[in-house]
DNA sequence: CTCCTTTAGGAAACCGCTTACCTCAATTAT
DNA sequence: ATAATTGAGGTAAGCGGTTTCCTAAAGGAG
């Protein structure tokens, strides 16, 4: 491998030279000398070392995304366009997968630190799927060691953060299957959901706001599987007044409401209008497939790359954007009139 | 940020001893030195910088995995598996996804080189989707700069790889339906698969062992995605003679094959019998969820970290490991005698 | 009481690159 | 004509570790 050393030596001038030519640094340099530099730096098929550069220049041009499943496609979506972004700004990204393991991000955040990354965007775990707590002293840990950080997935303090207004989501999905004529609209909240809380506000909000009034029996929460999404469904469909709509928080509980409903004997949307949060192919292919509140998985990753980029510019504060959600209407939601 | 300097000061050595109580080197060291210097280490946070230390070491301890999609399951299972491996090694991981684009191949090796991965675990992009060559120019390059590279997705040479036996799975497979009592079973070919050529063979082989012989018109391709199962489905169920069972290459080409059939007011598996390539998801939500050939994810990872690992610890030689297919038994295949 | 090993630790070169500070000649300004 | 700039490049001190030699004392063998 040759290095700058290598290139000085046969171009007759120093390492500093050769440095300033290869970085383009603004310092005056003879046209001549740089093309022989350019030259020789191509014949000898010089690649500049980047381990050396981060070390000596404290910066490693790499930025990490830390999140906590590469086998959802919520994330990985995120995931590419963050990547695209970065990539075009010349930053190489680590892709780094939590397993929503709380030890195994530590462990991460740790290594970052050592591998003196500039930037981390970090979807944080919860410390347990049971609470919304999320362990902030990782993005502490970061920020003392002088790392960016943008967070998202949830709410937090002291970070810059994308804020997704599932609140208004599910204000807006609630709101639709009454506009449709749904009186009785069954919710199934997610456990680990860092957007728990909001989630229930907007669908009781709507219900509220109609009219209707909220029946705490209608509202159950699973633990984001489709089996979980099977058993609440099949419990608040096995009530005696059971829903004629409900609202899952996420596109695989809403799967298994679409399962237990045909277990029931139930047409979707004929007898049951379905609607789940988060787009994904799987809402596509289900049979019916899935009308869904969809988030804008394009802008979130644009949204958390641009504060990034204010943060690696000097920008200290901290900045909050908000995005919204938007419905995409497929099959699975109909007139409730229609039932038998 | 403590260095070793401060360490090194602070309990009145040099930074030999620091380096070498901190790495556990093999060097004798007093016992209450090691515990002072462990003890000031402690109290002063120290974290090593992982990046003076693969300058000085040369080794990065990192290793990437190079991957066309990080939207595709079959992908991201594997890396998971790898990636779990690979940390209990003590390596870090870099996800390198390079969304099938070649240029974006090419400069993610040349960022690779450039950062000092010791190893990479590669599968490759088709030059072109149509054709079935890779540009091994790539792991070339990672060769000559002694990085230690394992392939898979296809078959290359000069390089340790994992071969999945596809010509035995697709062979399974049909001799699966024909062991149904399928005669006529049509087969959607993927045009960028990299085991595509092993994959048709397996397929007809088995029709002509058992005596069924090979009909060319129930032979189509797509490119992978749902549209092409659906498009290339609806081409096969409107051929005057048309088959009872359809093979496809992967399983988003095995879903659009059931919209083809619904459309077609067929019923699946009652009037078609219908088996995908890879198993995920996808596979169980669909309904009726697809008999489909998995490919053994867990074990790809392990072998290909095995594998890697061989490398690093020396071993130059090129070894290939074959893994088989398994077939999944679900819904989606049936008699054909049942059809009307 | 020597001579040889071990044990414990230090000095400093090196990894490949960046950059602050210099130098010196050629211009330009006054 | 002299001082002040500017252009072009060099010197060398880091960045934070690792590692090869060394040294010196202590222990053991003869």
């Amino acid at each position: 491998m040759a290095t700058i050393y290598d290139i000085a030596k046969k171009a007759g001038v120093s390492t500093a030279t050769v440095s300033r030519v290869i970085n383009g640094v603004n310092h005056p340099i003879k046209e001549e000398t740089r093309q022989r530099i350019l030259q020789i730096a191509q014949e000898l098929n010089y690649r500049p070392n980047a381990i050396a550069k981060s070390l000596a220049g404290g910066k490693s041009h790499t930025i990490a995304l830390l999140i906590p499943s590469i086998t959802n496609d919520f994330y990985t979506q995120i995931c590419e366009v963050i990547e695209e972004k970065l990539e075009e700004k010349g930053y190489h990204t680590y892709l780094c997968n939590t397993r929503r393991n709380v030890e195994k991000e530590s462990r991460y955040v740790e290594s970052l630190i050592a591998r003196q990354v500039d930037g981390v965007i970090f979807s944080p775990t919860r410390v347990k799927p049971q609470d919304n707590q999320v362990n902030l002293d990782n993005i502490d840990k970061l920020r003392k060691n002088g790392i960016a950080v943008v967070a998202f997935g949830s709410q937090f303090k002291g970070v810059s953060q994308i804020y997704i207004n599932t609140y208004k989501g599910a204000f807006d999905a609630t709101r639709y299957l009454i506009s449709l004529g749904h009186k009785r609209i069954g919710f199934i909240d997610g456990l680990s959901a860092g957007t728990r809380k909001s989630r229930r506000r907007g669908y009781i909000k709507a219900l509220e706001e109609s009219g209707i009034g909220f029946d705490p029996w209608l509202v159950t929460a699973g633990n984001l599987q489709m089996e979980d999404g099977y058993a609440c469904a099949y419990k608040l469909l096995s009530l005696e007044n059971p829903p004629t709509a409900i609202l899952a928080a996420n596109n695989l509980m809403a799967i298994g409401v679409l399962k237990a409903a045909r277990d029931k004997g139930l047409n979707v949307p004929g007898n049951l209008s379905v609607i789940g949060f988060d787009d994904s192919l799987l809402s596509k292919v289900v049979d019916p497939s899935l009308t869904v509140i969809k988030q804008p998985l394009k802008e979130i990753g644009e949204a958390a790359v641009n504060l990034l980029m204010n943060q690696l510019e000097g920008n200290q504060k901290h900045e909050t954007i908000q995005l919204e959600t938007r419905i995409v209407r497929r099959q699975s939601c109909g007139n409730p009139k229609e039932r038998g």
